[in-house]
Parts: structure tokens; sequence; C-alpha cells
RNA sequence: GCCCCCGUAGCUCAGCGGAUAGAGCAGGAGCCUUCUAAGCUCUUGGCCGCAGGUUCGAGUCCUGCCGGGGGCACCA
């Protein structure tokens, strides 16, 4: 049985006591409770102040009527007002622990599923056919594959599509230097980026390779069956790159989850068509345009989407607009969600406010750009090698594991194979962790030493406090779990943050804001060390009832760990 | 020039219109005969960029300014 977030239990508690008393009717969200931190107090409910201006009534005097009328013996100790209108909320043990107890053995955590589930398409990751994974792929991936985790488990149906750059001009370029390479020889592509870019060098340097590269496109939008074979070989190759990556990063991105941009061509005149019929589209400069109000460019003209350009090739906004279409009206989607970093931003308002004009989107649908800020490097500008050129994703994330086996090797005593899935979990988890524990919206700096700090708000704090955990559970034996029962504050502080895990996850999902999670965690995994550290469990004087209750609460925590860090897709190994 | 985002401890960052603004790192003082010290406890450190305004109450909302970043027509 998931009884949800506590404050919203609080909040349903001071609405009803608000009708009852002065026949008023709010939301439990206008009870504004708030988590506490005073002393003596778990939660406080602040609506008598915002109310008191309305109701005409001092705020302490409102306040005194919703504790009068507050129906909370079951689960509080009596209310006090406290300063202006403050109403402080302390809850009874035996609530905690009759809480807690059914936490034991419920997979989800006391997490109830959403009243209302939405159907989501989440673009993200959208890495570009032929060119190797950067650093610069890196935030679309993790953030991403953490909401779509948030959403699935918060109940709700989400369908990834990984908007590979697969179509464009460079293609043709692209399967000219395939062609000359002897494709069908052994059929991979060892270096893509080198690949890459020999094939920029020869389209700039010679000329009669620039003019087959052009007559290449050419055959590729015409539908020429061998051009489109080897085009599909270079969309495999680079597939299976990507595959590499996500397998080692843990993203849960498979190749059935690709939707291209080429995916969407069959959709594109069908786009333009129905813009024109809507009397949307304008000729400017020779451009099939759509101009929804509101933006403009730097001379104070309206600015456009774009949708074919004046050579008659389609630009992105095109691909996009067929995107909102395809998932939508073809799909039945609900809401439309794009991992896609914050430069983009206007592109997608434009998008999205076309869509509208278009009929794409009803008043029902919603569409949300997760934009995130540049990673940058400890000189605070976006990060390059020493080189001047990309970080390549994979080499990164070699170093990452590379640094936490380092590590690993001086503190574990693990066998070298058990050694090598732990360095694996921490430098993958490290890497992730520090982009998800940020707020996304902002720029974030990338620094191997707090990354993989052994200290502080770190992936590896999560994972050695369930470690410690997990190595408390083994020297159990044959003691089992008992009730719950609170005997030292430390207690005490861990069963209240145990029943803040509903919040954090429905916080995190309804803002797309994994670092509400993180925080969670965080201040989960410090609570329960300083209950380990000030309430022994198995030492041979520890009453059996009292081990019994820590033993579960030892329980409860590591899998609220685990299922946490498990949303964010970290590992969480059982020993470190 | 217009639009968007950001300025919080020395550093990196949380902060939902609510009480005396919180963490981590770095600095200082302690804690391993004890379930994993990748840990714990205590402590130093703030005109929340500046100036107005709204409000019973502003780091949070509004306006202006200063500083930083990004975007603004056929690359995606």
């Amino acid at each position: 049985m998931a009884h949800g977030d506590v404050g919203l239990e609080l909040g349903a508690r001071v609405a009803e006591a608000l009708r009852r008393g002065l026949g008023l009717e709010i939301t439990p969200d206008e009870a504004v409770i708030r988590p506490s931190t005073r002393e003596g107090a778990d939660y406080q409910a602040n609506a008598a102040m915002s109310l008191a201006k309305k109701l005409g009534k001092p705020p302490r005097e409102v306040a005194q009527v919703i504790v009068d009328h507050l129906d909370s013996a079951d689960m509080l100790e009596p209310p006090e007002i406290a300063g202006p209108g403050f109403i402080n909320l302390r809850l009874r043990e035996e609530w905690l622990t009759a809480r807690v107890a059914a936490l034991l053995g419920d997979t989800r955590l006391g997490v109830p599923v959403v009243a209302q589930p939405r159907r989501f398409a989440l673009d993200y990751s959208s890495p570009n056919v032929a060119k190797e994974m950067h650093i610069g792929h890196l935030r679309s991936a993790i953030i991403g594959d953490a909401v779509l985790r948030l959403l699935r488990f918060s109940g709700h149906e989400v369908v990834p599509h990984n908007h590979l750059g697969d179509w464009g001009t460079p293609f043709g370029m692209l399967i000219e230097h395939l062609v000359d390479e002897g494709h069908g020889t052994d059929g991979g592509i060892s270096d893509l980026n080198r690949f890459y870019q020999e094939a920029r060098q020869k389209f700039d340097a010679d000329p009669a390779f620039a003019d087959r590269a052009r007559a290449r496109v050419v055959a590729l939008q015409g539908g020429d069956e061998a051009t489109l074979t080897l085009w599909r070989a270079l969309v495999e190759e680079s597939t299976r790159h990507f595959q590499k990556v996500y397998e080692l990063l843990g993203i849960s991105l498979t190749p059935a989850d690709v939707y291209g941009e080429s995916f969407y061509n069959p959709y594109l005149d069908t786009v333009i068509d129905e813009l024109t019929a809507k009397g949307l589209t304008e000729i400017s400069d020779g451009a099939v345009c759509v101009f929804p109000p509101g933006f403009s460019n730097r001379e104070g003209e309206p600015l456009p989407l774009i949708v074919r350009k004046s050579d008659g090739g389609y630009g992105y906004a095109a691909t996009d607009l067929a995107t909102v279409r395809y998932w939508i009206t073809e799909r039945g989607m609900t809401d439309l969600l794009y991992a896609v970093g914050t430069p983009q931003a206007q592109h997608f308002a434009m998008i999205f406010a076309a869509s509208r004009q278009a009929g794409y989107l009803q008043p029902e649908h919603s569409t949300v750009h997760i934009g995130f800020g540049t990673i940058l490097g400890e000189d605070g500008k976006t990060i390059r090698t020493r080189a001047g050129g990309s970080v390549k994703l994979v080499e990164l994330l070699q170093e990452a594991v590379e640094q936490a086996a380092k590590t690993v090797a001086e503190r574990s005593s693990l066998d070298a194979e058990r050694q090598a899935d732990v360095a694996r979990a921490v430098g993958i988890g490290a890497v992730k962790y520090a982009d998800l524990a940020n707020d996304r919206e902002k720029d974030y700096v990338f620094t191997w030493s707090r990354m993989l700090a052994k200290e502080g708000n770190t992936s590896v704090y999560l994972q050695y406090a369930n470690a410690r955990c997990q190595s408390v559970l083994r020297k159990a034996g044959d003691a089992r779990f008992g009730d719950i029962e609170v005997t030292a504050p430390a207690e005490r502080a861990l069963l209240v943050k145990l029943l803040q895990l509903p919040a954090a996850i429905s916080a995190a999902a309804h803002g797309y804001a994994p670092h509400k999670l993180t925080g969670y965690l965080y201040d989960l995994a410090s609570t329960f060390t300083a209950f380990y550290d000030s309430c022994p469990i198995l030492r041979p004087d520890v009453p059996a009832s009292v081990r019994g209750s820590r033993l579960a609460l030892t329980k409860i925590t590591s899998d609220v760990l685990v299922l946490g860090l498990d949303l964010l897709g970290i590992a969480a190994p059982t020993e470190l």
C-alpha cells in the first residue's frame, strides 16, 4: 500500500480542518506544508498566514482554528503555533514506525503510481551518424535516460526516440568516401571521426570528388537503391558505435528506439501542404517560411521558421514539425519531451508555437524542452582536449573507470574481476551523478577531482552507504527483521527521511529535475551514516528487538538507495 | 539593437513567497581494541551583484542598472 507524500497527507488534513472550521475550501497544496528544520518539528503548515488577509482575520487566529479542527491525533503530536502563524507539526512515533514498517518488502517503497498516466514521447541522445560521440552528447543521454526512468516508475508510458542525424548533404561525401575505401571488405569503420575528416578533406581538396559527392546526394534523395544500401551501412556502423557507448554508460536506448531524421522524410511534403493549407506559410527570399508570432530577428523583423530552403531542400524545422505531427497524430502521445541543450530554446519555442498554429498540438497536449547547460572545462570555457578537439565520449568514460579502478585497488579487498565491476559502477556513476546533481539548466564545470572525490556529495558516497547497509545485512546471520522502534534521535531522523522518497521522486519527475532526487538521496545517505555511526546494530549488547528494528531500517535504506540510484541510471554494487 | 538564462560562503552548488539562507570542498579541532574511516562529530566563513517596488513577509515576484553566458534567415 503506497501512502505517498507525507506533506500532501498533512495538507489534506489541514484543508479538512479549514473546511470544518471556516467552511473554506483549499487544496492540500494550498495548505503550504513544508519540511521543517526547526528543532522538534518535522513539517510546518504555513497556510494561516497566506489565508489571513483573504479571511480578514489575524494569522494566529486562523492558525488556532486549524489547530482546533485538525483531526490528526493518530498522526501528529499536538501542533504548536509559533511566530506570526506557523504551525509546527511533529509526527508521532507510532505513526512513523507503522508507516516505515509498511515499506519493508514494498517494491515501490511507498511511491504511488500516478492517478492519470500520460503518454510521453522523449527525444534524447540524438547523435550524428558518421561522427563519434563526444562530450557534447553526454548530457542529453544521461538526463534523458534519468527522465525516462523517473516517468516510467511514476506510472507513465514513455516512448524514447533517438533522433539520429542520419540525413543531409554530408552523406554525399561520406558515401563516396565509403565507396573509395572499398565498402564490403570488412564492413567496419574503426575510427568514425577520422573517416568523417578524410571525407571532408577530400571534398574540400578534390573538385572531382566534390562533384561525385553532390551527385550522390541527389541519388540518395532520389531513392537510388545502391546508394541507399551504402547509406544504410553507414547508419548501421554508427548505430553499433552508439550502442557500445550506451552500454558502457548504462543508457537504456536500443537500435529499436532509433527514429532518425530520415524517418520523417515521407511526412515532410505533407507538413508543408498542411501548413500551406492553413495559410501559415509565406515565401521569403525564396524559402518557404512560417512566422510564428512573437519572434524577431536582430533587425526587429519577424523571425522565420524555414521549412523549405530556397534550394528546395528541407531544413531541420521541417523535420521537427514532422516529428511533432508524427508523435501526436500517428502515435497518440499526449506529451512531447526534448532533452536538448538550452541554446536550442528559441528553436523549440518556435516549433511548438508553429505546431499549435498548425493544429498538430491541441490544448490537451504539452511540449517541454528539457534544456540543459553546457559542460565547461576548469577554465570556465567549453570543454576541449589540450589539442583543442572535442573530447571523445568513449575515452572520457574509460578514463573515469580507470581513475575509479585506482581507488578501488587501494581500498577494496574484492578479487580482481569484481573490482573491475566496482570500478565501472563507481567511475560511470561518478560521471552521471556529477551531471545529474546540478540544476540541469545551468552550465556545469567538469572536474575529475570533484567528481571522483572520495568524500562529499558524489555517487560513491551513496554507493558506499549502500555497501555498508549490505555488509550489515550479510553479517546479520540468523537475526531477523523486527518491528520498527525508535530509541534514538538519529533513528527517528532516518524514519522521517525514509518517508520523503515519494515527495522527492514526484518533484524530480514533475520538474524533469533529477537533481531533486540526488539531493534527497544524499540527504538520506547522510542521515543513514549518522544513524550507522551512533546506533549499533549487530553488537552483542544490542537487545534483539532493537536489532530487529535497526536491521529492518538498514534494509529499507538500502532498498531506497538502490531504487533511487537506479532511477538515475547508476549501479549500486553490494560491496565496494 | 531585441529576446532568453545566470550572478547565493574562498571554490563548486542547493534553496518550493515563509521563522535565525543551507550542503559539499577547502581551513581549524576531535573520533578507528568497535557492524566497511570512500566514514562520523564539532567549528571558522554570507550587505543572496546593485538600486527601487509589490507583500504581513522577498535570495525567491516586478522594474531599472551592472557583470557573465546564449540565441537572433536557409548547418542541425
